[in-house]
DNA sequence: CATGAATGAGACTTCATTCAT
DNA sequence: TATGAATGAAGTCTCATTCAT
């Protein structure tokens, strides 16, 4: 295995367990175990459990505002937006349930482990909400959004999207969650018109 | 000071901690400290640190199933009691933060912690998740809510609600969070309309 | 036992052992065995090993500067005061080599242990050079001693004392510490005259 | 490079090293990156860890013991043997501070390091002492030192020097070290006479 | 011979829980 | 019932040494 495939690797197996089980109640070994290596190993690739948990974050944000990047800019109306993003984020539950279920559970939970000394921990996911800014932004330049207070349109994108990934991963919903795009979009978009 | 005191003040002093810096970053001697207990003294009250994040969730859940209740109850239009029911939640937030802090970032994010052998940990909040039921229910039978999908109604509400939570703890939002009721009232009547 | 007692039985059995073996060979878990008491325990009397480690070096450094100064407040002369104060090193040797052992061993050739930020760990014996200051002084306010450069003075003293606990420890000497008082007094007391 | 020279610089840099910041601070890793070679690269020059602090011990007493043996073939007196030896080890320690360092530091206070079975780690240092002793040997000889106890006069000439190289470390002395060797042989000498 | 990733033993430290007082 | 010292299991991290390349 080459060095980045078993860095990935390592970040992979720290996602899916921490998403899983939580950031305090995984350990090291299980980690390593998870990929058939040895704990100390990880040590050569992240310096520290929790730096390990900040590059899944980056990560995982990353590959999230790249997504929604390629949405607005395409030439579309904001609701046609919010329908594409809402699709988009649905499948990539489906596919990656790890991924968001530990944006959700580990970052926005345990702030104390991403927050270095003079930075918000936040600042790790500052491309998503970036992106999700923009798509608020072009909205409202439309028209067809209100233009109210920012963080409360945020909240209605983001908040909802975040139940909804709380409910699947709890089972309650249907495994095919594409099934929920137009009531989704729907009431996103309500929520910001 | 009496055993029922003694036991509530336990209670808060979790709910304070595990709020402010998290389940696995709060000890028991912490808990005991703040309120000027020994830590062995805990566990006459409690059979276990897991059991009482069990308690404090109960607690607050009926409390806020209590005061949804309330609202549920009165002669109002649905558009009414969303407002209500916001303005309300805004003001437990600015009173307890620590309460509605624990709900969202300790119970949600830590189920391992709630749930037991054959027991999603979710029945601790049972009675609050049916009065938000209720409350869709009765504003979908006035014909003011679409009768979509149960859960994504549930998710604009406490999904944005939720959402707004964690903003208000991370200080970007402004102190007086009532000036917040009408915009948000209205992102969540409309994305359940 | 009492907590005084036992947090003096976890620092001298620290003390036998970082003098023995060193201080990076010595385990917090030897240390709690050798006194028959649990590795977890030492935490609640000292916050870690290092500070363990500063504690006995005030501990041995107290005891040899309290012994001087007796010896430095007596009405004697210059020559005499050496006399004594190598009597009584010799015999503190002989009762508790692993004190001095632990001074010269462990303190001395582990500087990064005991110095903070901003502090050199010298520090922790200034009570002692002090009293080694006072007795030089003293005899070049009597005229016995020459008044060349200080830091000759205080190395032929507790140069040639650590050079003889050094021989000591390894045992090439006579058990009998006390034979040597009059030879290692005269050769101090030249060197410093 | 060639092998010989390959096997110098790896002594150098744990000489180095471990002086600096002691053995058990120091890692393999840092020893090899050091001079540019890798760390499983070492192990084809010297066996252990262990046994690169022998042989740097063994490199240092040798160099040690050659200064002071071609004091000794000198035609001389004790005391000028004396001043010679002094000035020449104070020019060592300005030359190389962390040869006499890691002598005083390394060797002379992690003796479990340089011993094995039945044999004292002192060995390693044998042909150096035995120069001292014969130093002293021709001085009693003379009739210029007394003919005491071995050790203590071993002590008075090892020991100040010793202190004198710990202070020096601790950079309390003056940086130009050769204003101290009149000073110092006279303390040497008388200490011996 | 060189490399450097991998191993795995072992160190320090934390903390929920127990229990003698 | 209250205390808080003691326990001991478990976790993170380090590093000398090995070995496939």
């Amino acid at each position: 295995m080459k060095k980045k495939d078993k860095y990935n690797a390592i970040l992979e197996s720290a996602l899916t367990l921490f998403s899983k089980n939580g950031f305090h109640n995984t350990t090291i070994v299980q980690i390593a175990k998870n990929i058939g290596i040895s704990a100390g190993s990880i040590y050569s690739y992240f310096p520290s459990k929790n730096s390990l948990a900040k590059s899944a974050i980056t990560f995982v944000t990353k590959l999230l505002a790249r997504e929604l990047q390629k949405i607005n800019e395409k030439e579309l109306s904001a609701k046609e937006k919010i329908t594409l993003f809402v699709q988009s984020y649905l499948k990539f539950i489906t596919k990656h349930p790890e991924m968001i279920e530990y944006f959700f559970k580990v970052y926005l939970t345990n702030k104390e482990i991403f927050s270095e000394e003079n930075k918000s921990g936040f600042e790790l996911a500052q491309e998503f909400i970036d992106e999700v800014e923009r798509l608020i932004d072009d909205g409202i330049a439309t028209g067809e959004f209100r233009s109210g207070n920012f963080y409360i349109s945020f909240s209605s994108i983001v908040g909802i999207l975040g139940a909804i990934t709380f409910l699947s991963c709890e089972q309650v919903l249907d495994e095919n969650l594409e099934i929920y795009t137009a009531d989704l979009s729907h009431s996103i978009y309500r929520a910001l018109s």
